[in-house]
DNA sequence: TGCTGGTAACTTAGCGCGCACTAACTTAGA
DNA sequence: TCTAAGTTAGTGCGCGCTAAGTTACCAGCA
């Protein structure tokens, strides 16, 4: 039988307070957030977060990790079932404004942290060049189909493709620099990457 | 007469301080430099630190807004002797990583911090709406000379660029994660950009 | 040229607060 | 009744910032 109302088991526990956490982290910074707050926002106390936690770090890189492999996981499902559009979901998914959290959110404070800690570094790197193979995976796949225009350098092209990625975050978190120029990016862009000559 | 060892003049003190803090500031973030470090680094004492600037904050704006200043004044120049070329003076300048200093490096801090700090959020979309309008600006420069396809969007495209220093910084912070396909990635918007057909 | 007083560039030493983290205790649930 | 999920109430320390005192420099004057 499933706990009733305040207590919950420790693997219950951890994973509310790894969301919270996410949320609350990509909504902001590392530096900026403080355990307190994540330990409010998730309804309990300090000392439980540091049950399940070893360290503010040690939860921080447990939220990129799961960060991560949730998007990759998403990002698969959804090649598997429309390799066209696949990119589109991509986007939605991972930049989107509306997305109820961004892993590039997530991804631009651990780029300010990772001059100070080669951990964070390192799992920032594996996390960037997992995407980047995946991304120019889908761009061949396109090619092999037709869709994308042979002539185009899919690991140049997937690194431009996170550029814009980038860019996205940046405008989110100045709450909208881009405007309706960030469609004609995506129309510059596809106009690009289409094939439109065999 | 000018001081001769220790002591130097309000505005000389002043503009030393600033250099260092904008050293130190761009090799780490807003938060993870102290005062005291910054005032170590530049050979003085905190108070002294405190005589010149407000507050660790308004230290920061003015690394910021000085920066971008010089950047700006220095791609003007650059536009003015060699507009072909202007682009890959402004890319070295500004992203490249044997660069004493990138302004895209504040950037990418202060964009963490944006969401904490409306103030630095405001500065930065200033200065990214003033580059933004500059790279436009010599695209459409490029059109009229012949030199940039013409059938290209410069607002889209000057975004593009952009969102290309974003990628050359995590790559710098990161430790060089793209290698060569940096160069890939010159070579595939060069491609894109250039007028083939007239 | 040498003395001297005033000014402003500097220093030492520390305050208060916020934050990561914890010791010791309490209580719900099987 | 015993285990483990929870709490209260801290501690120590780092950092932004400052009060109070010190010393280098430069007038003005004999």
């Amino acid at each position: 039988m499933t706990q009733t109302k305040h207590r919950l088991s420790a693997e219950a526990r951890r994973a509310a307070v790894l969301d919270t956490a996410r949320r609350v982290f990509s909504r902001s910074s590392y530096r900026g957030v403080t355990t307190a707050e994540i330990a409010r926002e998730a309804g309990i106390s300090e000392p439980i977060l540091y049950r399940h936690f070893g360290s503010k770090r040690d939860l921080y890189l447990a939220c990129l990790d799961q960060a991560w492999e949730e998007f990759h996981d998403e990002a698969t499902v959804a090649l598997a079932e429309d390799p066209a559009g696949c990119l589109g979901v991509i986007s939605d998914r991972y930049m989107a404004k509306g997305a109820k959290f961004r892993l590039v959110d997530l991804w631009i404070q651990a780029l300010t942290e990772a001059s100070d800690d080669p951990v964070i570094a390192k799992a920032l790197r594996r996390q960037i060049r997992g995407l980047h193979d995946f991304l120019a995976g889908v761009i061949r796949d396109g090619q092999h189909r037709g869709v994308v225009n042979e002539d185009r350098d899919p690991d140049a092209e997937a690194w431009i493709f996170l550029g814009g990625g980038l860019l996205a975050t940046m405008d989110a978190r100045l709450g909208g620099l881009l405007g309706d120029d960030m469609q004609r990016v995506r129309h510059e862009r596809r106009r690009w990457m289409l094939s439109e000559t065999a």
